[in-house]
DNA sequence: GATGAATGAGTTTTCATTCAT
DNA sequence: GATGAATGAAAACTCATTCAT
């Protein structure tokens, strides 16, 4: 009649150093990029050395893990406000969530801004990024609310822009990032101007076709 | 009978060190970013260690040199343009002009989108940068196609920011940044609209008032 | 009634699994020598890293314990073979045995080659396997099948010294150690040409007199 | 008229550092085997671990060098050695030298002995090796005073092995290899006896045809 | 003033061993 | 007793910076 807390194993305090090294690699990626160093990392958690890489076999796969974390919670939310009624509202909820949360994180701009990180998880959860994105996108297209060459791509390939932009002021005005995403989507919603010049991106990290005229 | 020619001896080698320094470590920032090595640059350079470091004592120094090169580059631009009749000409040509120079350089990047250069000068620079921006800003607010709230500040951190956008597209598309060129001059365009959220910038990286409604 | 098999519980595990923990270990360490991991063993034997400390206090406990096995099987040869009728046969039938162990055993053949494994048990083994071969080689000697200045603690040696001649051509031909013990075979037979330079080794491993004429 | 003592560069120091981490290398590999670390290696020289990467790129490429001035002077001898009158006299000379370079080098054996250094420079030598030595023996086959079926990589292999046969007793008896040398050379010289089994090397470290009847 | 050798702190990673559960 | 998580002392290697020549 205990209930389901019968687990005595020894795990408990796996799980809670688990959760205080993926908190110390969120904060310490987040703060320094991608060159936080795993002695940083471990001496943030409170651990040896050891036993970070007995969680994480590498740096890499660390950073892909925290990455990860940052991708699925974000595919989540697109997958969410797919089901809303007002396709634009949703678009701008999905670019608030993504600009808020990459305003936190500097490796984040690092990983999904150069194709620095070889890691197929990572990879495959940006495609999936890309994917939920284009379903919000295509709803507002055919609500007529955005631009009609504007893809998933675009919108995920914008998060990242929006925060880069309001970067150099994070310090001293850490909501300063609303001001470009509402900047973006009025670019975004200007319909009567025609196309856009140079072709929509389809996918991120894809080598496209050489030719780019 | 102290003419400009007098003097071929040790100042003239000097100066052709530096230029050839300066070439060198214009051309590895631009490709490596930041992490480009000081040996890699002397190699370049065709010149030994200690001398590099006899010309900036330190690779902050040097860094900071080459940025500042670009960014009187950019101030020249706007300086020129600030004459021009057409204010909107003018304005998407000095942001294309910027962002074409970071497209093409990792190191400028890096350092506009963080404060992590601290180096009087590099700051200065970039406050005379956003100053020569908002006499162009301010022409075209004046002419009205341009919203009433974009300042100079503005316009120079859109330079960091439609550059990450199209970051990730780089290698397979060099130019897709022009894609969001457009999109952001849309944006900036948008009069009919409102007022942008949050206050607009007046500078960077000076510790604005701590609130930040 | 506490007869033999009245007691399954604890014990029966514990022997079981020190069988499984010696066969691990005795395979790990003729594939990858000394070099071969706890980690590594423990795998092999389906165990924890834990329970291999349990049975053995250090690495080198268990290297010792392997290599006493291996010891006292070729000891067991040995004094079978000292019955033997033709005593020439018998010492090339231990050696056969000796030399053919070392070549699937590349722990054995470092730890034999160096007083590295600083093991009273090991050495006293060793020790015995010298005494043994002693009686194979007097046997010999009396024959005058083999040179009269021949001990078992030289034939003991030539194991290893016959191992390492084919050493370099274990992979591409595993049997050409046959062509070298043929060798020492040929030359521990030469009987007429006098007595071997440098006084006869008694034993191995013993700190000799330091004089070596 | 100061003669050739001219080069007044900072030469001096680094020809000096040189040879220090050159005599530490070849100390440290001799005592401890190619396990010997980086760091003992610059301490036993009195330089900071990253003047010895300076001179060596990696442990690997120190290794070859310091196991490359071994084999070469082995090849040396050998050349040498085969202008001789005697050709048995010779070839025993040049196993006392090559056994007694190994006698030092603990580092040597492991290398020779393991297709584990994969070094072009150091595979080159060995065949070289190979080659000078089966000069040698050519002509003692050719005189008769060793078997007709044993080559020069038969005697090379023989050098490893008479060390090893030494090996366990060279703390205490530092010329025990004399012994086995002698032992060596018997068997070799023993003509009436057939043809030894296993067709006899022709290199090392070359993957022989796979077949191994 | 130029050179490039030396330095040493810092990085990622491995592994025998200990210890809480 | 068994487990496997945690530890921490190495190891190889890098690079900005200093300094003797």
């Amino acid at each position: 009649m205990t209930g389901t807390t019968a687990t005595p194993g020894p795990r408990a305090d796996m799980v809670r150093n688990r959760r205080l090294l993926l908190q110390a690699a969120t904060e310490a990626f987040a703060e320094h990029g991608t060159e936080a160093s795993m002695g940083e990392i471990a001496q943030r958690a409170g651990l040896a050395k050891g036993t970070v890489f007995r969680h994480f076999a590498s740096k890499e796969d660390l950073l892909a893990a925290i990455m990860l974390q940052l991708l699925d919670r974000l595919i989540g939310t697109a997958e969410r406000l797919v089901e809303a009624d007002d396709a634009a509202t949703a678009l701008r909820e999905f670019m608030t969530d993504g600009v808020e949360a990459l305003a936190t994180d500097r490796a984040f701009c690092e990983v999904i801004g150069r194709p620095s990180l070889e890691h197929s998880g990572v990879r495959d959860a940006i495609g999936r990024l890309c994917d939920a994105a284009e379903a919000l996108a295509a709803r507002a297209r055919e609500e007529g609310t955005v631009r009609a060459d504007i893809t998933g791509t675009d919108i995920v390939l914008l998060l990242g822009g929006i925060h880069q932009t309001a970067a150099p002021l994070l310090t001293a005005q850490p909501q300063a990032w609303r001001r470009y995403l509402e900047l973006a989507l009025d670019g975004l919603r200007t319909t009567g101007a025609g196309t856009l010049p140079h072709r929509p991106p389809r996918h991120l990290h894809l080598t496209d076709l050489p030719g780019d005229a």
